[in-house]
DNA sequence: TAGCTGTAAGATGTCTGACATCTAACATTT
DNA sequence: AAATGTTAGATGTCAGACATCTTACAGCTA
């Protein structure tokens, strides 16, 4: 066990600290040598810990004075602000965030791709389309989720926006857990096909407001799955 | 001059290699005693330099092989993907393309506060789009950016998304200045005031669709405004 | 007294050299 | 041919030292 290095356990440790509160916006953390006495480790590997915060805008160190504490909204890291959210009860809260975020990405990244996907990206959607069905007849749900991934993957390279992608890529990481549990529900399944059908015959037409709201209803009803299931969750 | 540390040029430099092309995704950096060779600094230094592009998913490290360079849509900063997307003749269309960003966010965010937003919320809206308008008359340039962007940075706030605040931060910076200089043309102050007017009635609706729309306006006419810009510059 | 200055403490920045450990390629042995 | 040992090269970690910056404070001066 214990696959990482101690640089990475130590910087987990401190970023675990500084969300529970421990050191609020705008406080100093502990001296890089009280640091090290206290994880027992060099002052090398603590000032190694604290650069992979400071990269991420998590803290900010100051020479002479000391390191920092920046607040929330200017973490460069969305996992780390996700961690930060989800600590006690927001946990659900932080989920509805996060499939808001995803709307708007992709409701915007499809309507810019209505007007630049190329005929065969088109062609390629409904073959994914036709995946997730033969997937979901056969009651394959690692080809279902597979097929559903690259359907989107496609739209977000057909809008031709590097940042989009870019920002998305976090998301994606986060979210794909949870997706595959949505989708291993049979009748979400047959929502999905249905709405991928649409947004397939929307950007066929090269029309992006009506790309935007097929999108847009997809990630609806992907919200609604999502309350439903926290609901019920215990 | 030269007020950054060592490590930070390092890290600079090593990026500006990359960004150039001299590595490119999937093939292996120098070594970190080749590097500390070149740059003449300890490998210690190196190290620091490289855990922070490390941080940004810039650099894949795998101990005992080597560094790696990751494929560009998986670096986490959207500074060095601007960098890299701005080489040579791109900068017009990087500049679009964070436009378009801003613009799902944006109008997402609105359209989420449109049904969250306080009613004192919505006054201090008009008060920025007051403060606006007084700029305006008195030609202070200065204080026209400085209410929209405090317009900008409530509506976001309302919205009471996390994410979208953490994601749009990096954009703020980038983009203001850009935003002085289209905010110095007059005729665009006044388009402007008359946009911001129109999305904090609509804000003020609760109607989410039209404030969405209002926001989306605006935006339109901003990017329309970027490019008569960047069609002009020779 | 008001203001300047030097000193000291504590923080981060950098360097040097060493050893540990992992990986991959090659050589050796069975 | 397969398993094993060796070695080179890479990153991971450590220890101690010195440099430099910031701040506070005591002491000196006008």
């Amino acid at each position: 066990m214990a696959r990482k290095s101690l640089v990475g356990v130590v910087a987990d440790e401190l970023l675990d600290r500084i969300i529970a509160g421990e050191f609020p916006a705008g406080s100093s953390v502990p001296g890089e040598l009280e640091l090290s006495a206290k994880h027992e480790v060099s002052r090398m590997t603590v000032r190694e810990a604290m650069k992979t915060l400071e990269a991420q805008r998590i803290l900010s160190v100051e020479r002479g004075r000391g390191t920092f504490v920046n607040p929330l909204n200017r973490w460069a890291s969305l996992e780390a602000v996700l961690r930060a959210a989800s600590e006690g009860q927001n946990e659900a809260a932080a989920s509805v965030q996060l499939i808001e975020l995803r709307r708007m990405l992709e409701t915007g990244a499809c309507e810019l791709a209505a007007a630049r996907i190329s005929d065969t990206d088109v062609q390629a959607l409904f073959v994914h389309v036709a995946a997730m069905r033969a997937a979901h007849e056969v009651n394959d749900v690692a080809a279902f989720v597979e097929a559903d991934l690259a359907f989107h993957d496609l739209i977000l390279r057909a809008s031709e926006n590097v940042f989009v992608a870019v920002l998305f890529a976090p998301l994606h990481r986060v979210l794909e857990k949870r997706r595959a549990e949505t989708s291993a529900v049979p009748a979400i399944q047959e929502h999905a096909i249905g709405h991928h059908q649409n947004i397939a015959e929307a950007l066929e037409s090269r029309d992006p407001s009506r790309s935007r709201e097929a999108m847009d209803l997809h990630m609806q009803q992907t919200l609604d799955d999502l309350k439903n299931l926290v609901l019920e969750a215990p």
